[in-house]
DNA sequence: GGAATATGGGACAGCGCTGTCCCGCTCCGG
DNA sequence: CCGGAGCGGGACAGCGCTGTCCCATATTCC
């Protein structure tokens, strides 16, 4: 086994599986990292082996100079931790590399005026293209410069995505969340429910109110109005589902259900209504929305009605969409309806709180 | 305005800004990507107006072949959905940017047998270190090509640390799980608690068996022994807590506390209690494990008594351990306890469920 | 059978940047 | 007033790779 030198780092070079082929650079290049040029299959092989036997690795910095263009793709996300960006970031990483590209991942975590900040960091990878994922708009707070930097990216580099709100002369996707609760209204109508109240959680962002929006125009399809006082805020959390739930006995319980717009709020009403005393589902069903409360592991949520927004289509159809420019509106897959043992069928006997516990 | 000549996909170049602030690249290079030389202020004023006009941003690529590295580092996790890996992944990522280092996260989505590609896909970016983030020892699953592949990037690159489980020889970060279960039994012996039942989820997972550990050992050192009749296997998500706690009620309930070693578990298990009639925490208090169920924002999981496991701080010390090699053995922050109202104080006379619900 | 064409290996410049080397200028001490 | 040291700007090679060009050989066609 001969020595091979190496990369002043340590890795071998083009030129030593070269050298151990007996080909020129150009030849182990070819067969290597590819090419439109042919190369005979003695040579190959030799290659192929040269580079097993001394553990080449492109370098991948070295190749995006010489080829003019880096293979990644840039996705920046509020907090990872946040189950709406982990679940993005999940899709944007899996489609960015069955295309061959890699995913470079910054968070702002939660300071959303660092947006701009870390736009200019990514710019300096050049990377083919940048997805920004937000839950609102951060334009006022970001500023105009990130609106430069947005724009001097897609005049150098390549295409700007935001996979939610953006006031940015860029591609944008929406989640589908009016789409998503126009669904499930009609579903709990045609599971019997008349008498509806809605927990709205964090009104500032445009999806919860775009949930609220649909259900509303899926309840007037069915002939069944919601006036504004069936209408509780509530904190984007446990504790501001349960302070909802507490307003809501407060008013005295007259609904049928309770639909809530975040999943967390709705666990948060369920915990309050059972200390109160109620059996949900049956003296009152719960449905939530998101169907991202826990961890993707299985069947744990299996029990609440929720929808669940199609996220991960979401951050893959951003990549898709920064990486090779659709034509027309970018299809988008219709959030999912989980039917669980939290709003049980009204239209028949019902044996209580079915599906639920086992 | 005159016009720039630019890179092939269009940013300038530093010899665009040196060109237009009159001096050589030499000397732009020094003001702008640091070096150890000085440039006189006249100069250095001229050439950081001229990045600043023409929009000059560092072509990281070719900066990282002159230098010979790339300031990166690579993060392998399994599903970054999961908290586990999000919140080692936040804090990695944190640690990272600290540094001025970008952060490369790959995922395995699951499967943990793709270490190994994953690995060697990330060796072709010349990262200074590598990090993986496992729950548990995939070196049976992943093979000797992942061990060879690790060996390969130490030789050669830099340094790769281990967050979980290896039988690598590679510096490895054990989550402080022991600690926490032992810590735990002490606060609950503390509350007075004598009576202890245990949910052990996923018995296949060595972190959650040490919680399990460590939680005997602290209650030994009060003097409560934990038979292994008292210890129910759960599956970990939701219906897994539900399922061992209907065994619990079949078996005749006769504990304080339900003790479970993941908050998953513990949710299920309230649910269930509360289904079969009894009221939590007054006949029967529930403690929770993780402190990760629900999403980063802030008081979410107040009520439920759990162990905070140092995640991000995890994260962040295995991107500094990669980075610069610790003299000795890394400092772990301990677990951090969260008393709630799933726990209440059984030295004292009770109001029930205090801080629960508000 | 000879010329035109196809095939595929190799030489080489250059991607954008930095570290080294060189050199002219200024400043200072003897 | 001269020599030497210090300062700081600029020239230039080269990081590892690829695309283009060149050319030798093989193949095809009239």
């Amino acid at each position: 086994m001969t020595v091979v030198s190496k990369e002043p780092n340590g890795s071998p070079r083009l030129a030593d599986v070269a050298r151990a082929a007996g080909v020129s650079p150009s030849t182990a290049s070819r067969v290597l990292n590819g090419s439109v040029r042919q190369v005979a299959d003695e040579y190959r092989e030799r290659v192929l082996a040269a580079a097993e036997q001394v553990g080449y690795t492109t370098n991948l910095a070295a190749q995006a100079m010489a080829r003019g263009r880096y293979p990644a793709v840039a996705l920046v996300v509020g907090d990872i931790r946040d189950q709406f960006f982990a679940r993005i970031a999940f899709g944007a990483m899996r489609e960015a590399s069955r295309r061959g590209y890699i995913l470079n991942l910054l968070s702002t975590e939660g300071d959303e005026s660092r947006e701009r900040d870390l736009v200019q960091d990514l710019r300096r990878q050049r990377p083919q293209a940048l997805v920004l994922a937000r839950k609102r708009d951060t334009t006022a707070r970001a500023g105009s410069r990130l609106m430069e930097q947005l724009l001097g990216f897609q005049r150098e580099s390549g295409r700007v995505v935001i996979v939610g709100e953006a006031s940015e002369p860029v591609l944008a996707i929406r989640p589908p969340d009016f789409d998503g609760g126009k669904a499930l209204a009609g579903a709990l109508l045609g599971l019997g429910y008349r008498r509806f109240v809605v927990f709205l959680a964090d009104e500032a962002v445009p999806s919860e109110r775009d949930r609220l929006d649909g259900f509303r125009v899926g309840l007037s399809a069915g002939g069944v109005a919601l006036p504004d006082s069936h209408v509780y805020r509530a904190a984007h959390s446990v504790t501001g589902g349960m302070e909802a739930a507490t307003a809501y006995l407060a008013d005295g319980p007259n609904a049928e259900i309770i639909v809530s717009t975040e999943d967390v709020v709705a666990w948060g009403a369920i915990h309050r209504l059972r200390e109160s005393g109620l059996v949900v589902p049956d003296d009152i069903a719960v449905a939530g929305y998101g169907h991202r409360l826990f961890s993707p592991f299985g069947d744990e949520v299996d029990w609440l009605t929720t929808i669940r927004s199609p996220l991960e289509e979401m951050g893959a159809a951003a990549v898709s969409a920064a990486l090779d420019p659709p034509a027309s509106d970018i299809p988008m897959p219709s959030p999912r309806i989980h039917l669980g043992g939290s709003t049980p069928d009204r239209t028949r006997f019902s044996d209580g709180g079915s599906g639920c516990g086992r």
